[in-house]
DNA sequence: CATGAATGAGTGTTCATTCAT
DNA sequence: GATGAATGAACACTCATTCAT
């Protein structure tokens, strides 16, 4: 008898659980709605999952967002936002020989690169970059423009002070850390089937990059 | 000849041609496929879009490909397969020097990623990597892995050599190449508001990576 | 309350009522359904209609059920259940002469067939049971074994006491009713072009069965 | 590698087996509809699988009908058409006593219920009846009303020459055959779960109905 | 504020029918 | 005549969004 009539469970009609606080809500929308399009990009998300992960009904989300493209550009936005300036001032009044700072700024990279959040951000601008330019743009302008211009600055100190060989290419710093970005990405993808020693890898990278390959002559 | 448009009536309803391609058609569609499943997604991509870029309608797809997923399978396995194979044997057959050889397969590899199948290959990966595990099992078995190896194999031939230094991580390969796959990644996301000078960024990779950061002491 | 017709820009673009039906709702649709399903059999109804027969849009239908195989077979069952179990009382307390328990027994035959459920439930049997066997092995388990079980009895009961001719073929019961199948059947068929006086027909069939053809010798 | 492009096994292109007949050619077509349209009713019923089971491809049909609807109508009526008239001279010339009579058309008629055709028939007047009335007002004049014409006949004659009740209802005479009726319903649903014996059970109808149920007093 | 039933605009897929070969 | 690739009009089903309660 009614072998499959969906019934949300009769009985369960009581106005229980009210809320506990209405002031977390967006941000638990948010929290909710960066981990599915994080996990499932932003087409494949559904709003349904949306609000069941944060323990609410579908039509609850519209209370606080217009929209779902809404809900997606603030959720990447806020993500975005706290991520490079804690680093800025490292740099800035950083009094150590530059070998040091440039571990300490790959450390602290990796250290991100592990949290799930920033992860999640790259992968989000390389699957949806095109139809979100605006993001895009954003976290460029916040982010990685700002990572440049500071390991722009620390390779110029090096040289300054002598620490960093003369003729480095000063005008292409993403090489010095582009090994991270690379293990950020394989660990998006690969890492199920080739899981990656992220310590090693870590020493490996700042082992090359600072030391290269050739052996000394 | 199976171009040209009916023409009776002219002035009628518009070009409705009948192609017979049934040889080409697949690989028509497999282009098509790839093309919107790069630029937008598996879930953002219309069967309708697929179709108007092969000049065909929606329902032909359906002559050649079960459905969306086994259209998109095909079309990213299909342009997985040629990838890796020709640089193999450069490895293998190589007399000259270890430097020469790295910078060969560097070189390579930077066509290769400027090149756009796989580049468009790599952030799908990325993007639908989630809900397409076999695909990326299989992009791994039959590209990364391989990959990794011969790089493994370059570094020992070095350090035996004498050529590399004798302590190198060689076992975190990516290290190396690490820099070519964050140039990938630039291009398909912030290009458009920095855009990366692919030549000076490679000879930079080159030298970071051959020579290290530090002056010699 | 809720049958209201919005009446915001009188003159616009029509009736659009949202009612509210959460109890009501599965009913409604199954009552269309099996209406549409009766009609046109499984394939040829359209879920579009059953919405409309029912004035919701075709969407709200998969609130309530999987689809539309889940819809009909539903239908269906909720249609089986109540049809034989009144009878069965009527047998095993029925303390008069065998004969006219039968002419009871078939004058609800005939009342029911009458009753456009269940002749509607026999076309379907008959058109969609290839398709969905389990639908007739259910009808069959909770209706017609259960009456022809019903028919067995009867005719024992009526040999025991001497009032039907001991010879009779107890094994074949269904001959007795067969006349009100054959009705049922004409009447979704052929009652158009040849009506069936169903109170003429139903004399006749307890007349012969009760006394045969032959004259009495 | 091409996990499932369908491609008709390519090597197979040869002009080989050129159709035998021609002339057969719309007879096979019917035969085959016939079958598939018996099986699963006109709306689920595929152009493919008609000429898949006609060993020719769907286009070559529409050489022959116009359209699905076309097949299913000739189809339906190649069939209906050579029925009953067989047994039509059987009733005007017989000269032996009416029980041999009834006992012989009884039989003839359980011999075609037990063929295919008849009961397919049967299940395609009940399942697209209402969507083709004009096949069931043919099938009732050509088949239906000269069988009841019949009957009427043979329970007259038995009037006529005393050997039946003089009250018999002669205007009811499908109740005569009504059990025959039956059983063909029932072959074509519940016999898989209840298996009729068709010997049996016609012994049993011509038996009740000759005989009546009561004990002769 | 929150709910969740209902909507309606899609989208994937099927299939009768056409037509160039 | 026969083929089978291609079409296009449906149709089942999904899901973002709305709104009465």
């Amino acid at each position: 008898m009614g072998e499959k009539v969906r019934q949300k469970e009769p009985g369960k009609t009581g106005p229980k659980r009210r809320r506990r606080r209405k002031e977390a809500r967006p941000a638990e929308l948010i929290e909710a709605g960066l981990a599915e399009f994080a996990e499932k990009g932003f087409a494949a998300t559904r709003m349904e999952d949306i609000a069941a992960r944060a323990d609410v009904v579908k039509g609850t989300i519209y209370l606080y967002f217009d929209n779902k493209e809404a809900l997606f550009k603030e959720a990447v936005r806020s993500r975005i936002e706290p991520t490079i300036t804690d680093v800025q001032g490292m740099v800035d009044s950083y009094d150590g020989d530059t070998e040091s700072l440039l571990r300490l700024v790959l450390r602290t990279l990796y250290d991100k690169l592990v949290d799930n959040d920033v992860r999640v951000i790259l992968r989000i601008m390389i699957s949806e970059g095109a139809r979100f330019p605006e993001l895009v743009e954003f976290y460029h302008a916040n982010t990685v423009k700002i990572g440049k211009g500071m390991l722009t600055t620390i390779l110029r100190r090096g040289i300054e002070r002598g620490e960093f060989r003369a003729d480095l290419p000063v005008n292409e710093p993403i090489v010095v850390v582009g090994p991270a970005i690379a293990a950020a990405i394989w660990r998006l993808t690969f890492d199920p089937y080739d899981p990656l020693d992220i310590e090693a890898y870590a020493a490996a990278h700042v082992d090359i990059v600072l030391n290269g390959l050739l052996s000394r002559r």
